[in-house]
DNA sequence: AATTGTTTTAAACATATGTTTAATTATTGA
DNA sequence: TCAATAATTAAACATATGTTTAAAACAATT
């Protein structure tokens, strides 16, 4: 072991590379921009990690991770009602994302440019229909006599109205010529809203 | 002029540059493979568009136009009401995406990838804030006492609900198990769902 | 101080890819 | 038919980029 004071060379290269894989996907990032943001080797890269793809693969497991893990145990919780879930998921999900805004876009532009690895690797076992939520919610459903709408509809609600908005961010701004930070408010409302309506659907 | 059995090559070139750059965006496609899909030879890409970059930028450009093109009319239209607005809309939307399912995508990624040029090059003049129906919703919200809600929510309420499915489409099938003919039979469901839904909103 | 193992470096390698060139072939109009 | 213009081709060019190599610098242990 060597240095304390800055941090390891390793963990330098890592984290630069996450800030550029997410801002700028796999193919619009160069082993050698990696190397020079982190003020290091260009042979380094491979040193500790083998390969471009390899670096690639653990930072895109660990922010697949850190996308679902925040909500899985929202979703499973089996001592609160469809209510507190939906109010907890959506203001978790709004933090979440005012944190780390790219990450959607991140899986969702590796998704698109390579399906079938991703889907099956990254993401094998993810079953949503097994989950405590959507169970509470067809049966809500039922109970309302809106058998008519199934329940993945009210899911995508939730998650369209969520996820959208940071998605398209630069380019709302754009067309409705509003200032970023007049915008990051206008998501943190959402915390409170989006509920309400997912609510108004159900009910 | 030569051919006029098969398509002219300039715009087999072209034809089949549009489906490589909207499958797998600006970087993910090489000169060489829309010359070999295209069954002509790598330099007549250049011949006819000079460049890679012309050539997407007049892909990107008549997207782009295809894309919003097809809404703009209706909402601009000053002899509807909001709520016939609003199911056009989303009907003429749902539809246009089951034709082209890629091209939300398509734009996002370039977006991303080159966010100044995009927004200031393709998309200057582009004002929400100035269509009739933006008007309309403002007006509508005015007159049911919602005016802590600002419009722009429900304008986005409806773009995330109509857009995002189809951007999430593959990870949807594969989280929720659901072959791709049944979730494009869900997405016709949600032409008369989601004008309903923001009935809801701002009733 | 010498040995050993780790880290760092510069350079080279191999390949991919956008672009250009110069020559050849095809088409058109006089 | 023939000259001029357009279309096509194969090859070369220039550069970018992931990866590897071999040597040097460094750190730690004995």
């Amino acid at each position: 072991m060597k240095q304390e004071k800055d941090k390891k060379t390793e963990d330098k290269i890592k984290q630069v590379a996450r800030m550029m894989f997410i801002q700028k996907g796999f193919t619009g990032t160069t082993t050698r921009e990696i190397a020079t943001e982190a003020g290091t080797n260009l042979a380094l890269v491979n040193y500790y990690f083998r390969s471009k793809e390899q670096l690639f693969k653990q930072i895109m497991l660990e922010s697949l991770h850190e996308f679902f893990e925040s909500v899985v145990d929202i979703l499973n919780d089996s001592h609160t009602s469809l209510e507190i879930k939906l109010e907890r998921l959506v203001e978790r999900y709004i933090n979440q994302l005012n944190q780390h805004p790219d990450i959607p876009m991140f899986i969702l532009s590796e998704i698109r440019s390579n399906p079938e690895i991703f889907l099956n690797e990254f993401l094998k076992g993810t079953k949503l229909r097994q989950t405590v939520l959507f169970n509470q919610l067809t049966a809500h459903l039922q109970e309302k006599q809106k058998l008519n709408i199934n329940p993945i509809h009210i899911m995508m609600n939730v998650l369209s109205m969520t996820l959208f908005p940071f998605i398209v961010k630069p380019m709302i701004c754009h067309v409705t010529e509003m200032p970023e930070d007049e915008y990051r408010a206008l998501m943190l409302e959402r915390k409170k809203l989006i509920p309400m309506w997912v609510k108004q659907m159900v009910n």
